[in-house]
DNA sequence: ACAATAGTGTCTCTGAGACAATATGCG
DNA sequence: CGCATATTGTCTCAGAGACACTATTGT
């Protein structure tokens, strides 16, 4: 049989196969507090729980895994995220009762202020403070993804500016250490995390302020690539 | 409708879902150089191309995505690796003729020794030497997967041991130090090497000695969770 | 002037890079 | 002994940690 023949032929259905869905992480930092994006389940199983935005991937629309995630992101949020990366894909026997199921997990920041309209709007979308996250029962192991996700970006605190993305346009290097110090969980000493980030080049300075209380702070934006660059050296874990 | 009622009538089926498989790179290290592990197609599409060792979960047998891709490598090598990682999940509308398609690739490593008889007995089953890829034409995407899986695995030679797992049980300190040097690309100083790998506290010192010519190596064995340790400053790229 | 926050100066300390010096086996 | 390879000593240098000091705003 030539190839021709046998596409000619072929039918998926023949085949057993998992379930295939894709989730997301969609994190963002807002007044101190790191905070996750849940949504309501509206159809079964574990309906009512609030779980990852996420679901099937449309074979007609979707080109590829990642533009899938970001159209259930852009669903709930009304855009796009300016930061997207791969988590990590589970699959087995038993996440879903409906049997062998596969989910890839996604990744993504935004700033809090360009979705929180949007999100106000949506009944069934909430911001959640990650360490409110302990107490919910969450859809699936939703709750098991979060925390896998979590300590990627952690690690990636360490040693890169990464979670900038979850900022706005513009910011203060306080903002950014704050927000890498809340990660960390830990102080950060201003002078290094100020030196490296210079070192590095990876900032623009946009010639704005902002104040607060105190001295005015100097306002940055990534630059393209910032996103991609890790330091050699990693702040202490 | 009851969550049981649902479950009831759910019928897989209905829905169109991508075909789903699972690849992996399995990389060794012999005679300075290393090496992947090809298989031939023996079925369509791109019957008779070599690509990676993979294929469709077993709904029935295998309970994770990673017992099937080490089910898969255990059918060619006769053995379960003792390192595999999950690398990517590549999904797209066009790497299958077949339609939409995604597969969860797994990055392992393995000892030559260990599975060279088995492999030399399979047929359809070769190490190639990645030196060579460039020239060969793979099946699917499985050329630009093995390129993705490098790229990891020349990062982790930066900051972890990871590597040691391509090689022996047992083994020198120079050994590994080669083994990171053709992974890097260039040369590491053998002082630099050992002083991070000591400090850490990685491996056993066996107590055996090997010799080739010259003074005599000592034999090392990793310690159990050796893998996982990230060093917090990396080896220059 | 003082409070509050931003940003700098500078010392210490760890660990990588460089490379010379020893050590241990073989013939 | 001389060759080959393993292993160690030790200097330099980059960059993180610590922390004190200066700068710039508002009140």
């Amino acid at each position: 049989m030539t190839e021709s023949d046998y596409l000619q032929q072929y039918d998926q259905k023949e085949f057993d196969t998992p379930l295939l869905s894709v989730d997301s992480t969609l994190f963002t930092y807002h007044e101190n507090k790191l905070k996750v994006l849940l949504v309501e389940r509206s159809a079964h199983p574990d309906l009512g729980l609030w779980g990852l935005p996420g679901g099937f991937v449309e074979l007609q629309h979707d080109q590829t895994l990642e533009q899938a995630a970001l159209r259930k992101l852009e669903e709930k949020t009304g855009v796009i995220p300016p930061y997207i990366e791969q988590l990590q894909t589970i699959g087995n026997a038993t996440r879903d009762k409906r049997g062998w199921s596969v989910t890839i997990c996604y990744t993504s920041l935004i700033a809090h202020q360009v979705c929180a309209v949007s999100i106000e709007t949506v009944k069934d979308a909430a911001w959640v403070n990650v360490a409110d996250l302990e107490a919910m029962k969450l859809a699936f192991d939703h709750q098991e993804i979060i925390q896998i996700a979590l300590q990627r970006l952690r690690e990636k605190a360490l040693y890169s500016i990464v979670p900038a993305y979850a900022l706005a346009e513009k910011f203060t290097l306080p903002d950014l250490q704050q927000l890498h110090e809340v990660l960390i969980g830990k102080p950060i000493q201003k002078k290094s995390f100020r030196r490296r980030i210079e070192q590095a080049d990876l900032l623009i300075d946009t010639g704005e302020k902002r104040q607060e209380s105190g001295r005015p702070a100097a306002l940055y934006r990534m630059k393209e690539q910032s996103g991609k660059y890790t330091f050699v050296r990693n702040l202490e874990g």
